[in-house]
DNA sequence: CCTATTTATATCGTATACAATATAATTGAT
DNA sequence: ATCAATTATATTGTATACGATATAAATAGG
């Protein structure tokens, strides 16, 4: 192994995960346009859609995003009308954030979007049950 | 089956690639900070060490991104020192970009950054293995 | 030879990411 | 109770990403 090259793109970790990641998002973006939706926001509604409302913190904690992403991204969403922000009445440090009756609606129309993209993908149930537990265990750690 | 919900952030591949790839750069920026270098600079490097010189269009290719992301990223190195960018004399489109010597002097620097990132990884060498080979049959086919 | 098409970059506009800093509200220790 | 730390957001500045469009050079047909 005296040739060995630590520094070809193909032997860091970091390379080929950001290139699927960006792949596999822009699979996304044809249904995403459809609904109006950037990914950020999709991933942002996916947890309130499941969670129903809750602080920024949360959200951020939730989407492993800072308030330097979220907070404009949020107010976009707002104006919008995909959801509501409202200061906490218990701790005016904190705001909470929900769906609106449109944010709600909208999932109705994101249910089909992870069959259409995950049929698109190479991986079979075995392969993408492995990818995921991989991944997991990365962030696990690294987070 | 029933309550099963497919727009989980955890039931879709985008999310926990998106996360992970976000993480392990994040695991980079302090050895690049260090040899000012950020992170989309340090993979173009390391593309140009590996061929000596390559046209915009070959980097793009390598680096699966596209001429707006590179050409100002590209200028940028140029004004750091970094690299040399050279329009082809047999082809007036075509620009070449090399590494300058100190863009070469400064791989030495950049050899000892693998092995302290990946030594943060909590995945072993079977885990590793696996994770690239997913990684890059998921590239492969959506690319 | 000449023009329509293709190709390689460059530019523009929009949307993130995220470190660093600012600010206002809350908590904690004395 | 009071002021110093802590906490939750917001703001600022820098650096990508990338679709869409522009532009100049090269190529393909006729």
């Amino acid at each position: 192994m005296s040739n060995f090259d630590p520094l070809k793109l193909e032997h860091q970790l970091c390379f080929p995960l950001y290139v699927a990641s960006r792949e596999v998002i822009r699979l996304y973006h044809p249904h995403l346009s459809a609904l109006d939706l950037t990914y950020t926001q999709y991933i942002a509604m996916m947890a309130l859609w499941e969670a129903g409302s809750m602080s920024i913190k949360e959200l951020c904690e939730r989407l492993y995003l800072d308030t330097g992403t979220l907070t404009p991204l949020l107010k976009g969403m707002e104006k919008k009308g995909l959801i509501t922000r409202k200061r906490s009445e218990t701790d005016e440090r904190s705001v909470t954030v929900a769906p609106t009756e449109a944010g709600l609606a909208l999932r109705e129309q994101a249910l089909a979007i992870p069959e259409k993209v995950g049929s698109c993908l190479p991986l079979g149930q075995e392969d993408t049950a492995k990818l995921y537990s991989l991944l997991y265990k990365l962030i696990g750690e690294t987070a």
